[in-house]
DNA sequence: ATCACGACCTGGAGGC
DNA sequence: TGCCTCCAGGTCGTGA
């Protein structure tokens, strides 16, 4: 989602026009009513901000207040000269690009933003995890709310996940992949930084010492750093907002490794099913 | 309150 | 070629 958002940065300062959605392609509760999304037009592209893996593209409505007399009268959706915030998340296979206005749409394609200068946003969501909503640009939706401290945006110190972790039986995978604890880890960089630090996904997250809660800290953040070196990880669908695939899904040590050798130790690395998550580990390093 | 688990979807890969 | 099964970067609701 960071690979999305800093190749989505061109496009701020561009005023939307229109704008289209499927309507139906995402499932209610995943996308907002038709008319808050249409009332984004006019709107200005102003900052993009990621959270976890949510995705806020702020945009500033011009004030009406001063506009030319001739201006028409709008909807009562109009936000007015109120700023909003359109709330993305890819979930799977979802994809956020900017294509030339007259490029052929793509299979499941469920908006459509016009950029104004030729130039279009589009979601792209084949498996419809995805999910998107218009928000106050100042409101706390529910959903990004609840989320930990990002490690690029907070941080995330060994402290934090050393305290957050007493008491919790649940593993050091359910631990990691819960966005409550630390926001935007998946399935892949959990089993990288376990991996990294030399931790065994089951082993309840209570029996963390400091010592492991500094290994596993200092491990996320080199899983993520160098996932950003590479521009993401592509293992089929993701691709960043220019299209282009991310090369960190060669640079993986353990995730899709099954049967080959560990880096370190040349053990072979094994897949096994957590929580019902594909899990790579080496039998031998992380003990 | 915390879990494990199924559900939500489409499509690509591989077996036969 | 086609049909089948399995698998997939996530999250949520359910029921124990």
């Amino acid at each position: 989602m960071e690979t999305v958002r800093r190749t989505l940065l061109p496009a701020i300062g561009k005023r939307i026009g229109r704008v289209w959605d499927s309507g139906q392609g995402l499932h209610m509760g995943r996308r907002p009513p038709r008319a808050k999304l249409q009332a984004l037009t006019g709107a200005t592209l102003c900052a993009i901000r990621r959270r976890g893996k949510y995705l806020l593209l702020d945009l500033a409505s011009i004030s009406p207040s001063k506009g030319p007399a001739t201006r028409p009268k709008r909807a009562a959706a109009d936000p007015g000269g109120k700023s909003h915030s359109l709330l993305v998340h890819l979930g799977m296979t979802g994809r956020l690009v900017i294509v030339p206005a007259g490029a052929p749409r793509a299979k499941h394609t469920h908006l459509v933003v016009a950029l104004g200068d030729g130039s279009e946003l589009r979601f792209v969501d084949a498996r419809r995890f995805g999910f998107l909503d218009v928000i106050a640009l100042d409101e706390q939706h529910a959903a990004v709310a609840s989320l930990g401290p990002d490690p690029l945006v907070d941080g995330v110190t060994a402290q934090r996940i050393y305290e957050v972790s007493r008491n919790k039986r649940a593993t050091l995978k359910a631990f990691l992949l819960d966005q409550r604890v630390i926001a935007g880890l998946g399935n892949i960089y959990v089993s990288e930084a376990l991996w990294r630090a030399k931790l065994r996904p089951t082993t309840p997250a209570s029996q963390l010492t400091a010592a492991k809660a500094r290994a596993l800290a200092a491990a996320i953040g080199e899983v993520i750093a160098n996932a950003l070196d590479k521009g993401g990880t592509s293992l089929r669908d993701f691709v960043n907002a220019d299209g282009a695939k991310g090369e960190n899904a060669d640079y993986l040590w353990v995730y899709g490794r099954h049967g080959e050798p560990c880096a370190r130790c040349n053990a072979k690395i094994r897949r096994q099913v957590l929580h019902g998550r594909a899990t790579y580990v080496c039998p031998t390093c992380q003990p």
